[in-house]
DNA sequence: TAAACTAGTTTATTTTATAAACCAAATAAT
DNA sequence: ATTATTTGGTTTATAAAATAAACTAGTTTA
């Protein structure tokens, strides 16, 4: 009845980061940053953990002479988020199924 | 931008569990760990946390010789559900705000 | 009357999320 | 020019959650 949900995908700041993602060509990490509110270290973690399912790509860049991290979903990451999306609006309509 | 998605909700089980009574009058133990799927420990664990939150009301009754609770959801806890749902749609859509 | 089942609860363990502390380099102030 | 501050992060430590395993209390069945 009720699907597994995502656990990648089933965290505010990942999917915070995801719903961004999804939106944009890039996005780098002072972007993402100040977008979601997070921490630095938290989302540090995070996007390492997106990173790590395949969900995102990080590319480390220079800016002049200040480090950029750039990132950007991956058809994974794409598939997935849809999927989560999916999934979670069965929750939402149970009442409505046998 | 992104709302806080309200944390007792935001977990499998207990968003399992509210989904199904919202759409019910009421539910007892055994049903609600069969259709979610969830081990007995988890599920007690679960229900006495969205009933501290004041989401549902728990009561323990007699069904003949044996045991029987009973979950019903409460004005609080369906203000709650719809909130967590509208919050997270938000995120789904967040490519089409600015 | 012993075995197995029902309906749970409690406790222990693993996993997560998060913040705090840290680091290296760049820029600004004195 | 050297000290402070800011930027852009990472690493580490801690608190909170989810979950399973073990346990309890009573019931039904063999």
């Amino acid at each position: 009845m009720f699907e597994e949900l995502d656990p990648l995908l089933h965290s505010q700041l990942r999917l915070a980061v995801m719903s961004l993602l999804i939106g944009v060509e890039e996005a780098d990490f002072v972007f993402l940053k100040e977008r979601t509110n997070a921490t630095a270290g938290n989302l540090s973690v995070q996007l390492e953990k997106l990173k790590e399912a395949g969900y995102i790509n990080v590319e480390k860049t220079f800016q002049g002479k200040m480090p950029r991290t750039v990132c950007k979903i991956t058809p994974k990451g794409i598939e997935a988020f849809e999927n989560y999306v999916k999934s979670i609006q069965t929750y939402f309509n149970a009442k409505n199924l046998s």
